[in-house]
DNA sequence: CCTACCGATCGGTAGG
DNA sequence: CCTACCGATCGGTAGG
């Protein structure tokens, strides 16, 4: 039984900002209970472990990611490749813009997961990359795209919307929106055959 | 006194590759001596902290972007926009497959310098990204890439090479030249105004 | 480079 | 959610 309630979330809400922070391994449960104003050992009033909270964020970031991707896809039904990669680009940076922390942390920290927990994440992630790269396979195969390697595409492609996580900040210059359409730009260009 | 001993450069090797799969905060003193056969005080026999071996490595990784970038910049003097950031990619790239380690540990791990140190590697990575940042500059105004902003187009492309040091592996499935080629390939497409 | 040791802090438990 | 406490481990020092 995961425990829903309000202080349970509010856990997440400052973990995610100290392993933002950061580090999930230069963070310490003390840290994290002296962000709530209680002592560190009542928090495993609300947690089994530190690993836990951790889970936590990252599951639910991943899950963030899952759905917008599948939203996207969704909306666009008889989307053509570039279209369909401009809606996964757009549907990936407003998850991150939504909530930086948590998916920074799914982006760098998910490594410190152990056991069975790191090896779903590492699947889901693949996953995620999947529809990236198939995306590009299909615009490459139609003469959307230029003659490249998908997949080193795609890790080029999300390495660099990943990174966002760990730069945005939202009182920065540029609005998720303008970020969204820079990136877009770039990532299509990055791709055509022939553009304009 | 900076030793440069023979031991004191295993130990860089050692913590990097530590440092690089499990990170600064999470790698202890005495897994850095394990990894070398020795007692996790006799560390201290040739480095004051922690913290300095982390400094060294990022301190020699950050010269050696720097040097390899210099030399591009050098070795193609009349080179224009187009050229020259592509030699400025390959010259990255070719550091990063170099020393995956050294490189990764630049990458993510700075942040848990303290002080000044921190602050002199900010500003470096900033002098860094300024190479690229005005190469783009100077080529949107001469027409060569298509109209963008030049910050978040260096953003976007550093953030994508840098990626590359979390996931090259020597034994993998593309040389780091066949890489290179690649990533030259995407990033000059993502910014030239009309290619060929 | 070793043995012996330091105070501080770590994640976590017991019992209320 | 607290107090009181646990063994383990942390980075680091003293003295050889």
């Amino acid at each position: 039984m995961i425990e829903t309630g309000a202080r349970r979330r509010a856990i997440d809400e400052v973990a995610s900002e100290l392993f933002h922070a950061n580090g999930y391994a230069a963070t310490s449960v003390r840290d994290i209970a002296r962000a709530l104003d209680i002592q560190g050992a009542s928090l495993y009033a609300h947690v089994a472990s530190k690993e836990d909270v951790l889970w936590s964020i990252v599951d639910r970031a991943a899950t963030a990611f899952e759905a917008s991707a599948e939203r996207a896809i969704i909306e666009t039904p008889d989307a053509d490749p570039t279209e369909r990669l401009a809606a996964l680009v757009e549907a990936h940076i407003e998850t991150i813009t939504a909530n930086p922390q948590h998916s920074s942390v799914f982006v760098t920290e998910w490594r410190h997961l152990s056991g069975a927990r790191r090896t779903t994440i590492a699947a889901r992630r693949d996953a995620y990359e999947a529809r990236f790269r198939s995306t590009i396979e299909t615009g490459v195969s139609v003469g959307a795209f230029h003659a490249m390697d998908p997949a080193i595409a795609s890790t080029f492609l999300l390495t660099a919307l990943n990174g966002i996580s760990t730069w945005y900040r939202p009182d920065g210059r540029l609005s998720p929106d303008r970020i969204a359409d820079h990136y877009i730009e770039l990532a299509l260009h990055s791709l055509s055959e022939d553009h304009r």
